[in-house]
DNA sequence: AGGCATGATTTGATCGTTCAAAATGGCCGA
DNA sequence: TCGGCCATTTTGAACGATCAAATCATGCCT
C-alpha cells in the first residue's frame, strides 16, 4: 500500500507545528513569507495531501457535490446528462469538488437518498436535473435549508420555491431554429412537440410560436403534441403533413421527434420524386461547411476556460452515389439537443451550451457555499444551432 | 440544517454505550438479542446513520469507488459508458458503496489523479474502462497492489500484469453476427473493422474470421480496417462494396461504422431500383416482432437481481408510405454496441450486456475488498444480437 | 525601562467512529 | 465462599485534520 503522509509528518520534516502546515494551505496570510515556502517545498517533496475525512470531521464539508444518473428513456438525449455531467465532473474539480453519483427512481426515493446521503457521506451540495412542475425534491431542500443549484428552471412559481437553477433558453432555441427556416423561404412552419404540462416541452413550443407571430405568420393547426420518440414522431409528421397546410418545415421538440419526422419527409420526397434533393438518407453533406454552429444572439455565455472535448472534425467526403442530380428541397426538419443520433444522420438540430451550464452550476454553488454573493442566483444561457443537411 | 445524529445520542437514548450501539450494527453477533433489537429500534426512531466520514478516519475504508468519465467521441457510443456508469452506480449503492467521478486526458493525467484521490479522498477501488495495450495504468495499481477491477481485457500477456477483469467477448458478439447472416442465406460476408493494435478491434475481427472458416468461406479481401466514424465507415463500405466480391453483408465493429455502411447500402440500393426492399431508410420495421433479442449461446450472465432500466417498448408503426412493393434486400448490416443511433435507424447490432458487466465488477471488488476469495478472478460476458430490419 | 499592540507560531481540544482492552455480572464447580 | 470462565457491556485511545486560545517574539510609544 501506499505510504500514508500526515500533517505531522510534513511538520516534523520542516521543522514547525502542525498548526504551520495547516495555515499555510488554508490561511496563507498569516504565515511568515519565508516559513510558508519552506513548508510548500516540504509538502511537494513528501507527497503530502490533506486527508480528506479527518477535514470533513473537523470543518463539516466534504467537498463532495451529488447528482443523479439515470438510465435516460430511450437513450437518444441520454447523451446530454452524459456530457453534462462530463462537465460538471471537470469544472467541480478545478473548484476542489468531487462529483458523487446516486440512482433513485422517482421524487420520494430521491428524497430518500439525500437522507441517506447527509447522514452519511454528507455532501456539500446536490444538482438536480429535469426539474418539473411542483418539484417535491426542491422543496424538501429549501426547508432544511440545503444547498444545491438546479439545471433547469423551476416550472412552478410558487412564492416560496425560489433557488438558484442553471438553465437554456429552449424558446430562444426554437426561435433560432425558426428564423434560420424563414431566412430560408420557408413560410408554413410547423412544429412537432410534447403535450403541455411539461416546463421544457411549453418553453419550446412558445419560441416557435412567438417567432412566427413575430413575422405576423398563422400559427393555427401547425402544431402537434405527442409522447416523445422516433416512432410518435414519424406519425405527428406524417398527420401534419397531410393536413392540407403546405407545411415546408418542421422544428421538433426533440432529436428522437424530429429523427421520425426527417424518415417521413425523406418517404415522402423519394414518393414524390423528389428523392434527389438530399444526397442519401443519413449521408453527410460533401461540403465541409455543412456543419456549422451561427451565433443565435447576444452570447453572454461566460468565459469558462478551454473546454477539452476532442472534437471529431466535420466529415470530409468523397463520391456521393446518392447526389445525382440538385432537386428542390423536401421538408426542412430541425431537431433539439443535438445528439449524436442527429450528427450521425445529418439532422440540423439546436445544440445547448452543456459545458458552460455545468460550469455555471458549479460557479453557483461555490459562491453559495462560501456564503459570499446573493444565496439564490439564475443563468439562462443561448443555445446555438448545428447546421447540417436537414434544414 | 438538518440536526445531525450522532452515536452518542442513540446510546443515550437506549441506555446503552457507544460501543453497543457500533457493535449492533457492526458485530450483531456479540450483542445480547434483546439489546440489539432494542438498539436498533432507537436507531430507526432517531434516524441514526453512521457518519461516513469518521468512519473512514478509524477503518481507513471510505466505502468509495472511483472511476473516470471521459467527453466520449464523436458521441454515438457514449451511451455505452453511460449505461455501465448507471449500472455501476446502482450495484455498488446495493454493496454499500458510491461512485466517485473523476476526469483525465491520458493515462498519466489519470495516474496524477488517482495519486491525489488516494491522498485525499481515500477511495477503496478504482474501476478502468477502455484498457489498451500496455497499459500503464494498471501496472501502476499493481505495483502499489491498490484493488481495482477493469471493465476490458487486459490487451497485453505481460507476466505480471495480472489483474481481475470483466469483458464482453466481442469476438462471440460478432461471431453470432455473421452466423445469423449465414443462416439468411448470405454467403459472402465483409468485415469493417479498425486497424490493427487494438485489442478490442482485433477481437471483434477475429470472432467474424473464425465463424467464416468455421464454414469454410473464404474470407480474403472481404475485411477493411479503418478509423472509426460514419463516414470512414461510408467510404470503406464503397470500397468494399465496389472491389468485385459480391459481398451481400456486413458485419461492423461499431454502430458508427455500421451507420456509415448502412448509408451505403441504402443508396446503392435506391440507385439500382431495389429502394423498396426496406420500408424507408431509418424506419423502424412494421412488425412488432422486429426488435429481439435471441441467445446467441450458453448465458453464462449471472443473475444480479432487476434490471430497473425502463423499456420503451418496440416501436408499433401504422402506414408505411416508403415500403410500397416487396423487393430482394440489399446489402445487409450489423453494428455493434447498440447504441440509440441503431435503434433510432434500425440497425441490427451486437448489444453488451452492461448492466451485468457492472454488477460484476462490483460483486469483484467487493469480494476482493473484503479479502475472502481469490484476489484476481475474470469475468467474460455473451453479448447478444438485436434484431432491427438492416440485417 | 516597562507596558502594550502586533505578528508568528504553538498547544489543547474536538469532530464521530471503531479498535483494543478492561470491567461487570452471572453461573458453576471446588 | 471463592476463583475462574464466559457472555456482555463499557471505557480509553486513536484516526488526522482544524478551531480557538495560549504562548512567544518583536518593535514602538511613553
Amino acid at each position: 500500500m501506499a505510504e500514508k503522509v500526515t500533517i505531522m509528518d510534513v511538520a516534523r520534516a520542516a521543522g514547525v507545528s502542525r498548526q504551520t502546515v495547516s495555515n499555510t494551505l488554508n490561511s496563507p496570510q498569516v504565515v511568515r513569507e519565508e516559513t510558508r515556502r519552506h513548508v510548500l517545498e516540504v509538502i511537494q517533496r513528501l507527497g503530502y495531501r490533506a486527508n480528506q475525512a479527518a477535514r470533513q470531521m473537523r470543518t463539516g464539508r466534504s467537498r463532495l457535490i451529488a447528482i443523479r444518473i439515470d438510465p435516460g428513456g430511450d437513450g437518444i438525449s441520454g447523451s446530454v446528462l452524459d456530457t453534462f455531467l462530463h462537465g460538471l465532473t471537470e469544472s467541480a474539480a478545478r473548484a476542489g469538488y468531487r462529483i458523487l453519483l446516486y440512482t433513485a427512481a422517482d421524487d420520494r426515493s430521491e428524497i430518500a437518498t439525500f437522507e441517506d446521503l447527509l447522514g452519511s457521506y454528507e455532501p456539500d451540495a446536490f444538482v438536480l436535473t429535469a426539474t418539473h412542475h411542483d418539484d417535491l425534491r426542491t422543496s424538501w431542500l429549501l426547508e432544511r435549508r440545503l444547498p444545491f443549484v438546479a439545471f433547469g428552471r423551476p416550472w412552478s412559481d410558487l412564492p416560496g420555491a425560489r433557488h438558484s437553477w442553471v438553465d437554456v433558453d429552449g424558446a430562444a432555441g426554437t426561435a433560432a431554429a425558426t428564423r434560420h427556416l424563414l431566412a430560408a423561404g420557408h413560410r408554413r412552419i410547423g412544429f412537432l412537440g410534447w403535450p403541455p404540462g411539461s416546463g421544457v416541452g411549453d418553453d419550446r413550443r412558445a419560441g416557435w410560436a412567438r417567432t412566427l407571430a413575430e413575422h405576423g405568420l398563422p400559427a393555427d393547426g401547425l402544431s402537434r403534441a405527442v409522447e416523445d420518440g422516433v416512432e410518435s414522431g414519424a406519425r405527428a409528421a406524417r398527420d401534419l403533413l397531410a393536413a392540407g397546410g403546405e407545411v415546408t418545415a418542421l422544428v421538433c421538440a426533440s432529436d428522437s421527434l424530429a429523427l421520425g419526422a426527417l424518415n417521413v419527409a425523406d418517404a415522402l420526397a423519394s414518393e414524390t420524386g423528389h428523392l434527389t434533393g438530399r444526397p442519401a438518407p443519413g449521408t453527410p453533406l460533401p461540403t465541409t461547411a455543412s456543419e456549422t454552429t451561427p451565433q443565435t444572439g447576444p452570447e453572454t455565455t461566460p468565459q469558462t476556460g478551454p473546454e477539452t472535448t476532442p472534437q471529431t472534425g466535420p466529415e470530409t467526403a468523397s463520391g456521393m452515389p446518392g447526389a445525382v442530380s440538385p432537386g428542390r428541397r423536401p421538408v426542412a426538419v430541425i431537431g433539439f439537443d443535438d445528439t449524436p443520433v442527429a450528427r450521425a444522420v445529418g439532422l440540423t438540430s439546436v445544440r445547448q451550451p452543456l459545458g458552460e451550464a455545468a460550469a455555471a452550476c458549479v460557479a453557483l454553488l461555490t459562491r453559495a457555499l462560501g456564503s459570499a454573493g446573493p444565496p439564490v442566483e439564475h443563468v439562462l444561457l443561448e443555445p446555438s444551432l448545428t447546421l447540417r443537411r436537414s434544414a
